[in-house]
DNA sequence: AGCCAAGATGACGTTAACGTCAACGTAACG
DNA sequence: CGTTACGTTGACGTTAACGTCATCTTGGCT
C-alpha cells in the first residue's frame, strides 16, 4: 500500500461517477479528500463514506440527509448531545428502511403476479396467433 | 356506489397528494381522468395506477420507468410484441428490485452494529461524564 | 342577479444533483 | 521547451417533478 489514497479518476472507475459528482460531494461535505498541492487523494475513509453515499442514493435519501446519516458512521469523538441526536436519526431511517423492505417484498410478490398473467397471455396468443401475418 | 369516481380533491385527501401533481401526472400520460365537462373524474383505474405510481417513486423509479411499467397492470388487449417487450421490461424491473432488496437488508444489518455501538458510547458516555456540566 | 368555492389552464419559478464548458495550473515526456 | 494528460476552479446549463401564481369557468346557494 504505496499510500492508501486514490486520486480522481482512479476513485471515478471504482466506484462509476465522475469527477464531478465526487468535486460536488465535496462541496456538501460528504467527502474531505486530502490535497496534495492542489489535487485531491481520497482516502479509505473517503471510500467507505462515498459507498454509503451511493448506497443511499439508490434508497431514495437525499444528499443532506445521507450527509447527516454519515455522521453515525465517523464518530469515534462528537458530544453526548450530538450523538443522541444522531441517533435518533438513525432510528427513524432504520424505520424508513424496513418500511421499504415491507412495500418492496409487496411490491415484488405483486409484479410476479402480474408477469406469471402475461406470460399466460402471450403463450395463448402466440399459439391462437401463430397464423397471422 | 354512486359513481365510484372521485373529483380531484377527494383524490388528493385519499392519498395525500397535490391537485398539481395528479394533473402533472395526467399530462404525463399516467393517469386518464374521465371529463365531465371541464371537470376531471378519477376512476377505480386512476385509483390503482396512483398506488402504483407512488410505490414505484418510493423505489426510486422515475415517471417514465413507472409508465411504462403500468401498461403491464393495464393490458388486457395489447399485441404480441408489446406485451413481449413489456415483459422484458418488467423482467429488468423485477432484477432492479430484488437487488434493492438484498442491498437494503445488508445496508439495515449495517445500521443496526452501528446503532448498537452508538448506544453502547452513548451509555459509557453518560456514566463516566454525568458529572460534567 | 350576485357571489363563493372548487376546478381548469397556462406560464413562470424552484430545488436537487449533477453536466458542460472555459480558462488555468503543472508534472512528465520526447 | 512545447504539448499531452490529468487536474483545478468558477460559472452557467439541464432535467425531473412538481410549486406557485395569475387569470378564467362553472355549478350552487341566497
Amino acid at each position: 500500500m504505496p499510500d492508501d489514497t486514490l486520486t480522481i479518476s482512479e476513485m471515478c472507475a471504482a466506484f462509476g461517477v465522475t469527477p464531478r459528482a465526487l468535486r460536488f460531494y465535496e462541496s456538501k461535505e460528504l467527502l474531505f479528500p486530502i490535497r496534495q498541492g492542489q489535487k485531491r487523494l481520497f482516502t479509505k475513509r473517503d471510500r467507505a463514506r462515498l459507498k454509503l453515499i451511493l448506497r443511499g442514493k439508490r434508497f431514495g435519501f437525499s444528499l443532506e440527509e445521507i450527509r447527516q446519516l454519515l455522521d453515525l458512521y465517523h464518530m469515534g469523538d462528537s458530544q453526548l448531545t450530538q450523538l443522541s441526536r444522531t441517533l435518533d436519526l438513525a432510528r427513524l431511517h432504520l424505520a424508513d428502511m424496513e418500511a421499504q423492505r415491507a412495500e418492496l417484498d409487496e411490491a415484488i410478490a405483486e409484479l410476479k403476479e402480474q408477469m406469471d398473467w402475461g406470460e399466460k397471455k402471450l403463450a395463448s396468443l402466440s399459439k391462437s396467433g401463430h397464423a397471422a401475418a
